[in-house]
DNA sequence: TTGAAAGCGCTAACAG
DNA sequence: CTGTTAGCGCTTTCAA
């Protein structure tokens, strides 16, 4: 090993393979098979390089490393929106999924915005990520173009009603809203009424209230009221939501929401107001996020399998890589509290 | 512009700017500008380069194009977690601010463990990003000195109690929890309880539990029963400990919670219980969520400014790269809610 | 088991 | 205003 000071003193920036190289007396090639973990290296050679890369901090440049391979550890991640807890365990799933083998997730918001969503796309493939993940299956025929040029698993998740580019891991938004009808029936319900926030973005809100009403027609029934709000989604819409849509229509015996943000805030409106849940009014949220366990009436709702759906996407974009796209219908499970 | 047909039918794969070149039939330098939209560029020439590149559905390459540079436009995240809400709205305020100059975020999680956090920084490191953005002012020497060698702007968030590596944007958690004991014995509690979670990670919760308490000393009072759970962070977790508490010290007449989730879940275990808040019980949170709004009495809490944490921290970044390191602190708000 | 040469796609520097 | 040359740091041949 030649003398490191001069090294140390001279390049106190960022070393190079070719830096490691010199510092130990070998070549490139092998401080790079070293590095990699190729096979048929000698202890020796192994030893000498790891001390010269720790002596000089080398952290290699997966720039370079990626532009040779035409392709690198990262993996693209397009999700509508970081204002809503539910893509938080998506991400948290994606996120384990990826570590587990060691690839990194490059972010990317559409806003619920298919513009941007093209725009944010391309800027991300323009780093030749290994594989895409999309949210949702209403995918512009553009967008699926411009992927395939690249020849890199896609898979999309949320979703699994329509046609998917690649691989989808989601769940069935219509089995949902049938069950729900089914288990609200069940229960007695009959004058329905149904809340719903910003429009019905995403798309997959607006599938499960059609689901939902047709299944109320089976059942012969059907939504009295129905309100899609402007707005976003948080508690204090719900509570407000549900104040109007009672005080308009207050045969309503009970309430689907879109999520369970809107439903927690109908039963905070009903507890505020003196309405005997579930008697009076039954309230079915969409998710089971965890503070709707904590309330003093539990929150009925659907619970849907988002942290499991970010994991498996992450296999997935891995298995594609040899194998067929597959698409992977995930259970929900209603979660029967005391509000219905 | 030469024959389109021989480039589609020959290489349906990714064009690159050599591609485009050709297809103009003009220099590939000439159309690294029109893609940069460099200065000086004639009509003439960006209308033959943008037919071509649309034509040929071009994708720059922009890790060939970092690698000449020695910089990206990325930019490295490490968060603790994505299981809590809390950093949601920072990552949220991070793509937002990143988004206004086309950075993009490469996202790594130290699940607040120190040896993963220095592996994630590393990985990250490895892509060249333009900079840095790190959670928590307790950063190991290693990293920043890992970090230095690439010599880009580096910006702690959360905090600004400490000694940053570079720029910081965060909040006093100190004063913080003063404002809070202050707030808490002006309105006349005396007997204090205190309840965190998760063994105080982050460090942040037990800076602000510990200045509490030294604050309630000053007040001539102190905190008459103090649980730390291991446990997450959650509803479920802030009512049961509430009612242990409780049980135990029946003399408490308020509570102080790590966070809303676990406030939270001491509200619905008093509503649950039939204790009266706020004359009984004062509940008092810490960030001030969106649902503690919506609650029947609306949760009192210290409004924390993480969103506009994200997006200043993202706003810092680009300027350190002209400017020197800033620290930025941030106000907090208390939120006078209905439980005290 | 190790090394030498060539080039991934792009852009800074220097012509013209 | 446009083009030529060279090279970023790494890895895939091919050779020894």
């Amino acid at each position: 090993m030649k003398d490191l000071k001069s090294f140390t003193t001279d390049r106190p920036a960022r070393a190079t393979l070719r830096d490691v190289a010199t510092l130990a007396g070998v070549s490139e090639i092998s401080v790079s098979r070293v590095m990699r973990n190729a096979p048929n290296i000698s202890d020796a050679l192994r030893t000498k390089v790891m001390n010269a890369a720790g002596a000089l901090n080398y952290t290699p440049n997966r720039l370079a490393g990626a532009l040779k391979n035409q392709s690198s550890n990262l993996v693209a991640v397009v999700l509508p929106s970081m204002s809503n807890e539910v893509f938080l365990s998506v991400l948290d799933g994606i996120e384990a999924g990826l570590d587990e083998h060691g690839l990194n997730a490059v972010l990317g918001l559409s806003e619920y915005d298919n513009d941007r969503e093209w725009r944010v796309v391309r800027e991300l493939l323009s780093w030749s990520p290994m594989g895409i993940i999309l949210t949702g299956l209403h995918h512009d025929e553009s967008i699926a173009g411009r992927i395939s040029q690249f020849d890199i698993p896609v898979v999309q998740i949320m979703d699994v009603e329509g046609s998917p580019i690649g691989g989808a891991v989601g769940m069935s938004h219509t089995k949902a809203a049938v069950a729900a009808a089914d288990y609200l029936f069940g229960k007695g319900y009959r004058k329905f009424g149904y809340i719903g926030a910003w429009s019905e973005r995403p798309e997959r809100s607006r599938t499960r209230r059609l689901a939902f009403e047709d299944r109320l027609k089976v059942l012969g029934t059907r939504c009295v009221a129905s309100r899609i709000l402007e707005e976003r989604s948080s508690a204090l819409a719900g509570a407000s939501a549900t104040a109007d849509m009672l005080a308009a229509s207050p045969e309503v015996d009970c309430i689907f929401f879109a999520n369970d943000d809107l439903a927690l805030g109908g039963l905070f409106h009903a507890m505020s107001a003196g309405i005997k849940v579930p008697d009076e009014l039954g309230i079915m949220g969409f998710n089971g996020i965890d503070i709707g366990k904590a309330t003093p009436l539990p929150l009925s709702s659907i619970e849907t399998p988002r942290y499991e759906m970010g994991v498996m996407a992450a296999q997935m974009l891995l298995r594609m890589q040899h194998e067929e796209p597959q698409i992977v219908e995930l259970d929900f499970r209603i979660f029967e509290g005391g509000t219905t």
